[in-house]
Formats: structure tokens, sequence, C-alpha cells
RNA sequence: GGGGAUGUAACUCAAUUGGUUAGAGUAUCUGCCUUUUAAGCAGGAAGUUGUGGGUUCGAGUCCCACCGUCCCCA
């Protein structure tokens, strides 16, 4: 946004600031403010503090004046106070100052603690300083934002007037918390592990690839954690767990974000079946840590989280549905197609086909289904958990799949990683291992429908992209094939066939070319969009 | 990948199915007001209707392309 396009609001704040500055009263010469409270606390301990005088900080959100007595709602972390401002206590120079605050504005104020007429706790102001100074106009103060565009690309806006959307954002963070004191109590070891992998691992799903120069190498932003997590595992480390980042190179929608975070965990001698005990009584007790109930809302009713969940055979769930009895990629693609959405109670999808888990032990009673697990809750899946596959030899040979897959065409198959067939050499116990989407389990709790509503900065395309979207960048054209290339400023390139020479030369003739391009290539040579 | 919706002042929204100079509230500016709390009253300023074309006597509205965003489906 260039300084010539800021409107009115902009250049008379820019310019109240540099007169602040150009009389020796820079808020932001100010490094620091020693808060006596914070806000919430004058309300909560106003019998005890009524009377004395206190120091608060934040920003001015509201203000209302009238000639002699002016009032302002000053906002921190913990919540909001009135402020009062009367000619009696101030003089009218200060009384002045103060009215011309702006919403916006970051202030210390000191004053004593009362209630207005009305009953209100507030703060009778004193003394105050300007801590920075707004020059962006606040959003409406009583819609607040509402742009979801804006919202997202301008978090901070969509916090500081959108008190839910801080609700959301608290509530994620409490969920994280509560679920590593859950593991934490279980001796379970919080571990870091990398997000650089030279395979990446662990799921199927198309990995971002970036390059070290140092060691002159290719390297993957993970998918997940797994294999490096069940290597800890053989170590010896019998309980671990990590809560980070996984990066996946694929599509934008509503329950999918690039990186998302996800907790991962391994615990030795446990198989599936803990893992599932484990899952409802840790999601259970997350939920009444965080919305002190099980109950949560999903669409216009509510689904409870109470325990016992469903636990059903992913064959049996198709076949309920369909009426097929399925094995193999063909129960993979009925149960996506058929049951997935249905699933809204709680239920632990269980024995999921070997083709697609390849690090799942096998079942010992039917070796074309593993013990591997999804939850799905609200008709979205929410984590996955298997008896992990702890056979050297058996691992080696799934591996070997996965690249036949993968020379076929499968670009999500897994790469074979030798180390970890070493590592299982040396024994892997068995183990029970356990993902839970963080992102999603947030939406769940938080009755989001959008994973951009718990991510405070989800990846959208840059807003340059919108300023010159029309003009066209650049042009190729070959005489021989006559073929003409054109690249929008958007980022589109188009490829025309058969333009002969003469419109060509019209083109690069014409004053505008992207206007001649519109009216006289568009839509009437054979088009195709090359990105 | 396919389909639908949408983009108007800094913010929240209108604009009678194509018709005069694009309106209102908030915010902002100028006054008035010593208990307001979406404060109130009076007045003022503020717009390249996402971008570029087209159709038309006339386009915010219809058509095409591009850009962004949202939703649904695969």
């Amino acid at each position: 946004m260039s300084e010539t396009s800021d409107n009115e609001i902009i250049q008379l704040r820019r310019q109240r600031l540099l007169n602040l500055q150009a009389a020796g009263r820079d808020p932001f010469a100010q490094t620091r403010f020693d808060r006596s409270h914070k806000n919430a606390q004058i309300i909560e301990r106003f019998d005890e503090l009524e009377g004395q005088t206190v120091h608060l900080a934040g920003r001015i959100k509201t203000r209302r004046g009238q000639g002699k007595i002016s009032f302002a709602d000053l906002h921190d972390v913990s919540g909001k106070i009135q402020l009062i401002a009367q000619l009696d206590r101030l003089g009218e120079e200060k009384l002045g100052e103060f009215k011309n605050l702006e919403a916006g504005d970051i202030v210390g104020a000191s004053g004593v603690v009362m209630k207005s007429r009305s009953g209100e706790i507030s703060l009778g102001l004193s003394e105050w300083v300007l801590l920075a100074t707004s020059i962006q106009p606040l959003p409406d103060k009583y819609h607040g934002l509402q742009d979801v565009e804006q919202r997202y690309r301008q978090r901070y806006a969509d916090l500081i007037s959108n008190e839910e959307v801080v609700e959301i954002f608290r509530k994620r963070s409490q969920i994280v918390r509560e679920m590593r004191r859950y593991l934490d109590e279980r001796e379970f070891m919080e571990v870091e592990t990398p997000m650089m992998q030279p395979i990446a691992g662990g799921a199927a799903a198309r990995p971002f690839v970036t390059h070290h120069n140092a060691l002159d190498m290719e390297l993957f932003l993970r998918i997940a954690p797994e294999l490096y997590l069940k290597r800890l595992v053989v170590g010896g480390l019998e309980r671990v767990y990590e809560i980070n980042r996984n990066f996946r190179n694929e599509g934008i929608d509503t329950t999918h974000n690039p990186e998302f975070t996800m907790m991962e965990l391994y615990q030795a001698y446990a198989d599936y079946h803990h893992m599932m005990d484990l899952t409802e009584d840790m999601i259970c007790s997350i939920a009444q840590a965080v919305n002190g109930s099980t109950l949560i809302p999903n669409g216009d009713r509510e689904i409870d989280l109470a325990p016992r969940w469903r636990r059903a055979g992913m064959q049996e769930l198709v076949r309920d549905q369909t009426g097929q009895e399925l094995s193999g990629h063909a129960l993979i693609e009925a149960f996506e197609a058929h049951v997935e959405t249905t699933l809204i109670e709680p239920t632990f999808v269980m024995d999921f086909p070997v083709e697609n888990s390849p690090l799942a032990k096998k079942k010992a009673d039917d070796p074309r289904f593993t013990y591997r697990f999804e939850l799905f809750i609200g008709g979205a899946e929410i984590g996955n958990a298997f008896s992990e596959l702890n056979d050297p030899l058996d691992q080696a040979e799934r591996f070997k799949m996965q690249m036949k897959a993968r020379a076929k065409g499968d670009d999500e198959a897994q790469d074979y990683d030798d180390d970890y067939i070493r590592a299982l050499q040396f024994g892997l116990p068995p183990t029970g291992g356990l993902g839970i989407g963080i992102d999603r389990l947030t939406m769940l709790l938080t009755g989001q429908n959008s994973i951009r509503e718990v991510i405070f900065f989800p990846l959208l395309k840059p807003e340059r992209a919108a300023l010159d979207s029309s003009a066209l960048l650049e042009e190729k054209y070959d005489l021989e094939t006559q073929i003409l290339e054109l690249k929008w400023a958007g980022g589109g390139v188009y490829q025309y066939r058969g333009v002969p020479p003469e419109v060509y030369i019209h083109f690069l003739q014409s004053e505008s070319k992207g206007a001649f391009a519109n009216a006289e290539i568009k839509g009437k040579f054979a088009e195709e969009k090359l990105f």
C-alpha cells in the first residue's frame, strides 16, 4: 500500500504522530510501562482496590465523548476496563489531550479505582502515557472485521476486533497444554525429531523439497515423524511423543493446510486396542478441561464424546452401507466414498487393508488386513493408529511393495528406508502408535468447520498478485510452430496454437498487448493453460 | 480437476432485475453536551464499484478474460 493511496484518516493519524515526535513526545520512545494490575484484577478485586491508585496498560478500543467528561474502554489481554476522564480531575488541557486519543492507541493509564454513576467499575484517570499510536483505523466497532480474506491476511486486525476469534485460539493453546499434561502424567517423554529429512517417510503424501547448500543435498520437509519416533523406541525410550508441524505438498481446503500440527506418540508393549483406550480417555479429558463438558456442537445437533466409542471393522462398515464384501484398494475406495462422512458419533474404524498400511502389523488371523484404526468424529478423520509393524523382514517386503506402486505412478507411495530397516533389525518391541491432528481436534472442540479458523496464518496466495492482475508480463512466439505463449501478471501462462505471424505483428504493435490478447487472441485460437 | 457464490468508502452493508450526480451506519473532521457504554444532536469530507475488455443511447448491474476469497463435489 503506497502512501499516496492512504485515505484521509491514515494521513491525519500519521501527521498526528509526526507532530508528537516533533514536539518531543514520541510515543515510540517509550520502552516500558510498569503495570500494577491487569484489567480483570480490578474487576475481581474491586472491594479491596476501590479508591486506590493503580497503573494499567492496553489498547483503547472505543471512546464516548461528552463535553466535560469522556469515557474510553481500555483492553488488555485479561479484559477491559472503562477509563473516565473528567474536567474536575484533569483540567482543560489534559482533558483535551485525552479527547485526541484515537481508538486503537496503546496507553499506560494511572488513576483511582472507582465506579461510574451507572455502577461500572472504572479507572478515574489522573495520568496517562501514549505507548504506541494507531495509524490504521480499527474495523467496525460493532460488527468487527467480517471479510474472511482480510481476517486471515490481517490476523492482527481480526484478533483486535473479534473477541470470539481470540477465544478459539486460547482454546487451541489449552488443548495442546492438556494433551501434554495428560501424556506427561503417563510417563511419555516429549521429544523432537527432524523436520528436514533425506527420505520423507511415515505417511502417504507428497513432500516439499528443499536443498542444503553446504552438503549439496536434497532434503524433504517431513510429512510425518513416525519413522524417527520408532527409532527412539528401538533405542529404549519406551514412551515418546512429539507435537509439531508436518508439511504436505497437496491441495488446500476446509480440512487441509499445507503445514499442520500433529501429535504422534509411541508406547512399547502396547497394541492398537490400548491406543483406542488411550485416545478415548485423552480426548474426553481434554474436552472436559477445555469445554467443561463432553458435549460438542456439530451442525444443528450435538455429539457426546463420553465413552465408550463405537469400534467397528472397516469391512463391516462398508458391508453395512453398501452390501458389498470388499478388500484391498476397492475396500478403501468404498469406505472413503460411502462411509466416512456418515461417521458422526465417535467411531474407531478398525482393520485397514495391508495395501495402504505399510507400517502396520498384519492381523494374525487374516494377513490381508492390519491392526490399524482411524478415528472419525463428525464425519472427519481425527486420528490414526496401529500396532506397529516390528518385523524387519516383513517391513522390507512392504517397502518393496511401495516401491512397486511408486514405479506404477503412485507418487504418494513411500520410499525404501534402509536405516529404518536396520533399526528394526536391532529389535523394536511390540509397540502401539497413535497420531492425532491437532488442528482437526481443535476444530472439533471449538465447533469450527474450516481449518483456517484454527490456524493463525493459514496459507493464502500473496496479495500482491491482485494489484495488477490483467497486465501481460511476457510473451514468446515461435514462427515455425506458430505457437504464442502469454504470461500474465497474475501468474497464469497460456499457449495458443496456430497464431499467424500477421496476428503476432498486430499484437506487438498494439497499444495495450493485454487488451489485444483478450480481444483478438483468446477464444480465437486453440488455448492451453500451462500454469 | 469440476461446479456454485462473491469482490461497492478505512470497516459493516444498500442500490427497485440496465436508467439522473452510487446511498446509509460506524470510524474520521467541525460544533454542542459532566455519567456514557453500539452515547446523543447538528453539519462536513470521504468512491478508478477487484483488474482489463465488450455489448448498449446508457453498465455497480449483462457478456468475456484475468486476479483474489469462500463453499460444495471428485
